[in-house]
DNA sequence: TCTCACATTGTAATCATTACAATCAGAGGG
DNA sequence: CCCTCTGATTGTAATGATTACAATGTGAGA
């Protein structure tokens, strides 16, 4: 039996075949996709897909924890499937978001202050290593 | 002669009366406005003042290094007179943004991995301490 | 097989932001 | 003091992501 089906079970909500292809690819590619990007891509394979069934399954997938929504992105959200919290770095040049794994002291949802933490997100900007070879800049 | 002719001439953009006042209005009211809310509040005073001027002095503000945008709302970029590096809160009862002052190792805009850092944003989604003690939530 | 709750689809609405063209303003030169 | 010219401001229209909504489809359990 496939992987994803035993999670959304395991999650409480039904198993259908848009939410399978949603989920499957945000667990196998991990480029933090928009939600027009999860569309264009998924529509090859499965032409009937709309952009709401997208938009509904985001929302589910996060009510579930199973997946975040990135807040870097100046013109969209992006998304990524929940493993261990990290960093995320928004390249100006090529315009990509690359994972970045510091050490954080406050990834463990704790904070002084009298407030609840729920969520923590470390957003860096600047031009990644890549672009720094080559642009020279 | 008013503080804030000085920092525009400093950073070498026409001095004008828009500008002035949302330079003015965001150093003196650290509540992280949208652009509507800065526009609303100023219109009070100004009635000819033009959403596209909000938008075209966030961005002459924004190139200067003299404002932030932050990406904490889902729905719209909020924005900050730049001060000193700190944190936010979004709390999800009351939905305003507060000032979180804890140490962050990367602040200082250095990080391993070769990567060039420009700005860092730390982002904390949860439950003020003001709406804990009110609801009991 | 039937039924019903829930998922999916497509279209239309919403709303922040941007593009663009016309007008305005103010600093500097004559 | 007026002219000029660059850049700022304004208003309207376009863009584009997201949401609302109504109609249709579907699959698990009786």
């Amino acid at each position: 039996m496939d992987k994803y089906v035993d999670i959304l079970k395991k999650h409480g909500i039904k198993v259908t075949p848009q939410r399978l292809e949603i989920l499957r690819f945000l667990d196998t590619h991990h480029t933090h996709p928009s939600a027009d990007e999860i569309y264009m891509e998924l529509k090859k394979k499965h032409p009937s897909l709309s952009k709401t069934t997208i938009y509904n399954t985001i929302q589910s997938l996060k009510d579930c924890g199973l997946l975040v929504t990135l807040l870097i992105s100046p013109n969209e959200s992006r998304f990524d499937s929940l493993i261990n919290p990290h960093h995320h770095l928004l390249c100006s040049e090529c315009g990509k978001i690359l994972d970045i794994n510091v050490e954080c002291p406050y990834s463990r949802k704790v904070l002084a202050g009298g407030h609840r933490i729920d969520e923590v997100h470390g957003y860096f900007k600047g031009v990644c290593e890549k672009c720094l070879m080559k642009g020279g800049k």
